[in-house]
DNA sequence: GCTCATATGATTGAATATCGGACAAAAAGA
DNA sequence: TCTTTTTGTCCGATATTCAATCATATGAGC
C-alpha cells in the first residue's frame, strides 16, 4: 500500500484527490464502477469517497451516475483571483485581442505543462481548437511551451528536459534534445518562440515569456493559428510587438 | 467526532477538501498553523493533509507559507470543457458582449449561491467589480440571482427561499418573503429580472435565464453596471434582446 | 418475458492509517 | 538574551479503511 511514500502523505487523500482528477478527462458523468475503474481504486473505497464528494456538492448524480458541479470553480476562483487573472489579466488579453483580432492565451508552468489560465477568444467564433482554461499543452512542441522552457530558471530547465520524453505529434515535432535546446537558446536570444507545424499539423503558434522585473518566471502569453496568418513578415512583427507590450503589462500585476 | 455524519463520509477526504478550500479566500499565502486556525483542524492533521496536497503540486510553499498553483485548473477545466464554456459559451458571450459594448457573465447555481462560470469582459477595462469565474453572488439581491430563483423547479425555489436569511446588503434590498416572492412572479412574467440598488448602492443588474427547450434551468446571463447606464428605456429594450438571445444560443449546446 | 452478466448497495471484521496529545526543535519577536 | 509562537516528530488509542461476501438492481441478449 505504501511503497516509498513518506509517513506525511494521507493515503485517504490522495485517493479522494484521485477521484475528484479523474473528472479532468472527457467523461462527463461516470457512474461509480466506472470511476474505480479508471482510478484503479477499490470500489467499496470509491464508492464512500464519491458519496463524500457527492456529500461536499463537488459532485451530482443523476441516475447513478455522477458529473462533476461548477462548486470546483469556487477553488479555482481562489487561484485565480489571487492572481488578479479575472479582475485584469482577462481584460488586458482582451484589450490586445481585439486590437490584433487574434484569440491570446495566457499559459503557466504546471508541473512539466503549460497550463491555460486565461484566454481572449478571438474574433471569429471559431477554431479555439477546444482549448480553454485549465487544458494543457506540452512543453517542447509549442510556442507557449517553449516561451516557458527557454526563460525557466537553468536547473529547472535541465530538469524539465530530462524529464520530457519529447512525444511526437507530427512528422514535424522536435523531439532531439540537441535541436530543442538549440531552439531555446534562439527564443531566449531574440524573446519570441516560434513553432511551425509541431503540434498540429498546418498550426503555428507564437509566444513570448511573462517576466517578473526581477527575470523570474511567471509565464507565457502567445497566439495560435493557421500558418498562413502568420507568413506575413510585417504582420508577424506587428502581433510580436502586442505580444510583448501584454506580457510587460501583466508582468506589472500578478 | 461524527455528530450526524453517515458512515459513508469519509472524514480525512473531508478534513483534506476544508484545507483546499480554505485558499479559496483572499489569503493567498498561508503557513501551517493558520491553516489550522482557518480550518479548525488539528495542527498534525492540517500538517499532513497540506503535505500531501503539495506532494499532489496543488500547493507549492515558499518560506513556509503555502499557496495554490495552476493545477486545480485542471480540474475546473473538467467542469469547464464538459460543459463547452471556454469552447463555445465563451465566445458567445464575447460575441454580444462585443455589440453591446458590456461586459456579460454567465452564472449557474451552485447550492445557495450564483455562481461565475463565464465571463467576457466589456470594452472598458474598469470595473468588473473583481467578479471572476468562481465568484459567487446571493441569490435574491442580484438579477443573476433572481433570474436563476424565478425560474428554478419550484420545490428548489421553496428550499432555496426557506433557507435563504435574506442577507440585507443595502438599504435596498429585499429582505421580505413576500415582497421577493412577488418580485420572483414578475421576473417570471416578463421573463428577465432587474435589480437596482439592492448588492451595491449605484448598481444596476439586469439579466435572462438560460432554460433548455424543455424548460430546465441551466444558469442566467446577465450584465451589471452603474445606474445611469440601465435608464434610457430603448437602450435597456435592445440589452435585453441581447441577452435573450445570448441565452437561447449558450441553451442549445450546454 | 426470461436468463445471464454486470453494476450497485450493504455488512462484516481484521488490518492499519489517522488522530491528536506531548514533547522537542526551530523561528520569530521583544 | 529570553519569551512566545510556530513547526516537526513520536506513539498509543481509536476510528477508518477496505477485501470478501452476499443481496439486490439494472441492463443486454435471446
Amino acid at each position: 500500500m505504501n511503497d516509498f511514500n513518506e509517513k506525511d502523505i494521507s493515503m485517504t487523500f490522495l485517493k479522494g484527490m484521485k477521484v475528484l482528477e479523474c473528472f479532468s478527462g472527457i467523461d462527463r458523468a461516470m457512474s461509480i464502477s466506472e470511476i474505480a475503474k479508471k482510478t484503479d481504486l477499490n470500489r467499496t473505497v470509491t464508492r464512500r469517497l464519491v458519496l463524500t464528494l457527492e456529500h461536499l456538492k463537488y459532485l451530482e448524480s443523476t441516475d447513478r451516475r455522477y458529473s462533476l458541479t461548477p462548486r470546483i470553480l469556487r477553488v479555482a476562483g481562489g487561484f485565480l483571483q489571487g492572481h488578479d487573472i479575472g479582475k485584469h489579466v482577462t481584460p488586458i488579453l482582451k484589450s490586445f485581442s481585439d486590437k490584433i483580432k487574434e484569440s491570446i492565451s495566457f499559459v503557466m508552468l504546471d508541473e512539466d505543462r503549460a497550463i491555460y489560465v486565461a484566454h481572449s477568444p478571438g474574433d471569429q467564433r471559431l477554431i479555439t481548437q477546444g482549448f480553454t482554461i485549465g487544458s494543457t499543452l506540452p512543453l517542447h512542441a509549442t510556442g507557449l511551451g517553449r516561451a516557458i522552457l527557454a526563460f525557466c530558471p537553468e536547473d529547472r530547465q535541465k530538469e524539465l528536459l530530462k524529464k520530457s520524453p519529447c512525444a511526437s505529434y507530427t512528422n514535424n515535432t522536435t523531439v532531439d534534445p540537441e535541436k530543442l535546446k538549440s531552439d531555446l537558446t534562439l527564443t531566449r536570444a531574440r524573446s519570441y518562440a516560434l513553432v511551425i507545424n509541431e503540434f498540429e499539423e498546418g498550426v503555428t503558434s507564437l509566444a513570448v515569456p511573462v517576466l517578473h522585473q526581477d527575470g523570474e518566471l511567471i509565464g507565457a502569453v502567445g497566439i495560435v493559428g493557421p500558418n498562413p496568418r502568420f507568413q506575413d513578415e510585417k504582420k508577424r512583427q506587428e502581433r510580436l510587438n502586442v505580444l510583448h507590450e501584454c506580457a510587460e503589462e501583466i508582468a506589472m500585476l500578478v
